[in-house]
DNA sequence: TTTAAAATTAGACAATCGGGTAATAGATTA
DNA sequence: TAATCTATTACCCGATTGTCTAATTTTAAA
């Protein structure tokens, strides 16, 4: 309570149900001189009254908690127009939870094993409005943009140059090859001869210029086709 | 070429049109002893050959260039697969284009007028796989992410839980694998006989609890696990 | 040290794949 | 009308895939 009224301290409540987790939070960051924890809680309920007690400039949101989780507690900030910066902690990488916390307030996304001095940079980064996405999760994260093809920023074309067209059956036919499908399911899928689905994977394969049907998979995912 | 031989030096190439904004981020980054800019460009496709030569860690791609602009760049990275991270670095804050660097590649997206120290920040976390996004935009960016109510999280596990992790040797079948390398090809580049091969592949697709290769390759992709 | 997990190799087998070539019918375009 | 593109089907054939059983060695953990 009486130290750091120096400067501007960052004010940061921890909301994290692991008593353990909680100590060591809460010493790894007030370890920092410009950084201080004002308050904490062991649920969702108690955190959003001190949320809007203390008003925090960060909060550390773990996301696996009783009762309330983390993710409806930041939707219940959003809700209640709290300014705070949200950092989601978890040990989790499930996709969905990363993308469900990041769209629903949070502004980074650690995990558990995170090195305490990194964490401080984190709440420093945090504070500024920076997004910040832990390594092992990022990729998944930027993954679920919204791609290129989809928005239309490309003046030309580019990597779209040369290559010639999808049909519209070869559209089809590329969505079930990516979902995994043989080419005799394919054929099942579209009501066609399994030699007709060999065609239209083979011309597929052509166009896109790959070897096989895993390239084929692969490319579609990563350039947004399907 | 005499400096910083010392230990793990971030290897940086720079790609810029402005050849004063190319000196002030050389010094910039130059200043830190764990950071070396090997090479610099200042067009895209002088850059794309730096960087098959150089092979980087980090990438600093501006994207306003001349010609080849730094998204389609950064799209030709991806067709090459080259494994460096990317920050894209532009004094736009224009959502689409924002959007479009962080789904084509960039790991990081920088305003120019960034403060030099914390540039340098940025490249040591982009190095490690983190993904950071400048305040700016960094709304606007999480804004993009999909909406949890088309996700329909929280019922706490599905997926990810009882998820067997793959093994090291595991994870480096995989990679060839997503790459579209056949079970021969893949028993090559490990230097392994095509048994081998095989066996890793079939108890990848059974952990993955996946039917097939392609299904294992999207998945893989989709989530980011290469 | 004992045990367990992971990596390695092998042989065999049914199923699937990818590449040929070729033919027919419908639609669109020049 | 003639030419072109697409969709469709068919057959063949070598290569690849995924699964099975089974054994050995290395590595890591208990």
């Amino acid at each position: 309570m009486t130290s750091k009224e120096s400067i501007q301290t960052i004010r940061v409540i921890i909301i994290e149900d692991f008593k353990l987790t909680r100590v060591g939070l809460r010493c790894a960051l007030n370890a920092n001189p410009d950084i201080d924890v004002v308050a904490e809680a062991e649920d969702a309920t108690e955190g959003l009254k001190l949320i809007e007690r203390y008003k925090p400039d960060v909060i550390l949101m773990d996301l696996g908690l009783p009762g309330m989780n983390g993710i409806e507690a930041m939707i219940k900030c959003r809700e209640m127009n709290i300014p705070s910066k949200i950092i989601a902690l978890t040990s989790h990488d499930r996709s969905e939870e990363v993308i469900a916390a990041l769209s629903s307030g949070a502004h980074a996304y650690c995990l558990k094993d995170i090195d305490p001095a990194k964490l401080a940079d984190v709440v420093r980064d945090v504070n500024t409005g920076v997004c910040w996405i832990d390594p092992v999760v990022a990729q998944m994260t930027l993954n679920a943009l919204p791609k290129i093809e989809s928005i239309g920023i490309l003046p030309d074309k580019s990597s779209a140059e040369g290559r010639v067209p999808l049909t519209e059956r070869e559209f089809e036919v590329l969505k079930h090859l990516v979902s995994g499908k043989s080419n005799t399911e394919i054929a099942k899928e579209l009501i066609v001869s399994v030699h007709t689905a060999k065609a239209h994977v083979c011309s597929i394969l052509q166009k896109m210029c790959v070897n096989d049907r895993v390239q084929a998979a692969v490319k579609a995912v990563k350039e947004g086709m399907v």
